[in-house]
This record gives structure tokens, sequence and C-alpha cells, in this order.
DNA sequence: ATATTTGCCTAACAATCGTTAGTTTGGTAC
DNA sequence: GTACCAAACTAACGATTGTTAGGCAAATAT
């Protein structure tokens, strides 16, 4: 396949990206750092990609697909709010977990996008926690949830959870669903009226 | 007095850069950016500070003694593990709310520091967690807390309160202890045997 | 009144930044 | 064998980086 190389390259070009970027930051890493790191000039990256940015752009858009895409099958459900949000919680680490180094880029980089990729980016993160919210009030209006500041909450779910990228190592002790089990356990049971 | 306009020209650079290293990040703040933020050249910065590190040395440290001296009265007490777990939170939220913008720096670009300060602010910031660990540990020992990964556990609560700074904006609808009381209420609860 | 210090300035430095241009190389298609 | 093409290279660009040197004016100390 003619363009089988080249994508390849482009690929293994936004992984070392990730690893650099996780560990210098965005702004700390630069392109002749990314290139030594793979091996080649920094000019011959722009055979592969446009500008620096677009690395960032397609780490951060990608993974905002795969977080959208996870709580697709889970809002289609007939479960309580309870169940609906222990799901949420896995999918969302199972993404997590499934490359902690673009997580954690994603997490504290996306800043580093120009318009109009930020507020795109703005929009989506916004739209997926309202998704939590939603799952939030649902669960309140049932009865089964305290009522509370949902999005506090939400926020709080979430960011207990997105810190981990920075210290999960694939392998470890716990598995994804260990720590998405961890998690909602505390904050189930600690939210649901008893 | 000699030295105040001078002590005071350097507070303010350091309050100064807190917000533009929130907003932009540390790498991607220059020393002119800086300096046109405040109103001068970027060269006479050099008469207040020694670099651009040292300044961010300063929000990083002055903050860790800060976090730091909060846990030190708790300790002392004899109360339970919950009375000291949510007394060691509120004034953990107290020391973030205070500066929200140095906090944000301190938990999301201490990486930039260059040795041998990283060294000293990453067991610092160990040291901190063990204690709320500690407190974990003494809870299930004394059977107020379930059996857990102490650990995980801590690192889950501290990154639900830390992640505040990026969204708290002084004089809005939670206080610091409402903020504090909220968290505490959905981990405690949700930790405690019952 | 004079001497000293402070805080800013302009100018410049060496290094590094992202990126472009033009060229070479090695493999594939006709 | 020839033409083509992707992917690397070298060299260089203009801009920007953190920082230093040296000077100048105003405030302060003597």
């Amino acid at each position: 396949m003619i363009t089988k190389n080249k994508l390849n390259r482009k690929q293994q070009i936004i992984e070392k990206a990730t690893q650099l970027f996780q560990k210098q930051g965005y702004a700390a890493t630069s392109m002749r750092d990314l290139a030594s790191f793979i091996g080649i000039e920094a000019a011959s990256l722009y055979s592969h990609i446009k500008s620096k940015e677009e690395i960032l752009q397609i780490i951060c858009f990608q993974l905002a697909e795969d977080f959208f895409n996870s709580l697709q099958s889970i809002e289609l459900e007939h479960g309580g709010a309870d169940e609906k949000l222990q799901k949420a919680v896995v999918s969302h680490v199972e993404v997590l977990t499934k490359d902690p180094a673009a997580s954690a880029v994603f997490f504290s980089e996306w800043r580093h996008l120009s318009e109009p990729y930020l507020t795109d980016f703005l929009e989506m993160r916004d739209q997926y926690e309202g998704r939590f919210i939603q799952i939030l009030i649902d669960g309140n209006e049932s009865g089964i949830f305290k009522t509370l500041d949902a999005k506090f909450t939400v926020l709080a779910l979430l960011s207990s959870i997105n810190w981990m990228p920075a210290w999960y190592k694939p392998g470890g002790k716990l598995s994804p669903k260990d720590i998405a089990g961890n998690v909602t356990d505390v904050f189930i049971n600690g939210l649901r009226v008893r």
C-alpha cells in the first residue's frame, strides 16, 4: 500500500509527541525535541504533519470523540440512575486507561489549542459534563440521589478520575474496572439516600 | 523604609505572573508578556527577581508551606478520623481558595521546576499526601472507615478538590466551607461503615 | 548641596523557536 | 531504463526566547 508507511509514521509522530507533551508540556516541547526523540530531523516532521498544533488537535479531538462515543450506548438503556452513573464512570475510565498519556495531554494541554478549535473543544467538554449532570438530576428526581449541586458534584467526580492518567501505569494492581468500581463505590454510596 | 517599594514591586510581579501562568502556562508565558502586563520593560524585571524560574519557585514553595502549616494543628487534636478528615479537607480548601490562581499554578506548573527544587517539591507533596493517608488508615483501624486502598482514595479525594482552582471564582454561591462540606459529605458518608 | 542608591530604560547577546525551500535518496511503476 | 514519488536530508529564514550590560533620572541619605 502506498500510504501505509506514511500513515504509520504520522501515527508514530503523534504517539511520541504524546509522550513528550505529557512529560514536558506542549509549550516546552520543541519540534527538535520531538524529531530527535523519533530519530529524524525536525524539518522532516513536516512531510507528515502540517504544524505543531495539528498534533495537539489530533490528540485532543480523537480522545474527545472516544469519550463522546463511550456514553452513547449507556444513555439508551433503561436502568436506574445509580446503574447509569456506574456504567458511565466505567466507560470513562476505560477510555482513560486505554491511552493514559493521551488522556493526560487531553486534560492539561487543551488550552494551547487556537481558535476555533479551542471553542469547539470546550463546547464538547461542556456537553459531555452535561450528560453526567443529567444522570445526577434524573437520580435526584427519582429519589435515588440526594439533592445537591449536580454540576459541582459531577466536576468533583470527574476530577477525581481524570487525575488518574498522571499516575496510572498499565499492568498495575488496579484494573480499569477496579478503579471505576472503587470510585463509584465511594461516590454512589455517599450519594444514595438511605 | 528602603526596601518597601522593591518588595511591593516584587510581590506585584509574582501576582501578575501567577495570573499569566494560570491562563497561558509557565512555558508559554514570556518575560516580555509579563513585563508588558505590568507596564514595564522585560529587562526591568531583573531588578527585582533573579530569573523566570525564581518566580515559579516562589509561587510553588510559598503555597507548599501554606498547605503544610494548615495541617499542623489538626493532627494534634483528639477527634475521630472522620472529624480529622473533615477538618483537614476544610483547611485544604481554605488554602486553595485564598489564592485560586496560585493554587492552579501550583498544581499544573510544578514540573517546570528544575533540580533540586523539583525533587524537594515532590517530597513535600508525598509527605502531605501521606498525612491524609494516615488519617484514612487510622479511621480504618478504629472501625470508622471501610477497608480500602488508602493511597488511591486520598488521591481521588485530593484530586476532586484540587481541580477547583480552575473554576472557582471568589464571591460565588459556594463558600470555601460549603465546598469542603459538600466534598467531605460525599466522601465521608460514602466511606463510613454503617 | 552632594553622594548614593533605586528602578527603570535602551540595546544587544546568543540560543532556540516553528517553519520553509530546495535537494538527495531509495524504492516502485511503467 | 526511465520516470515518478514519498521521505528523508541540509540550510536557512525571521521571530522570539531569557538574560546581561550600561546608562539615566528621580528619590533618598548624608
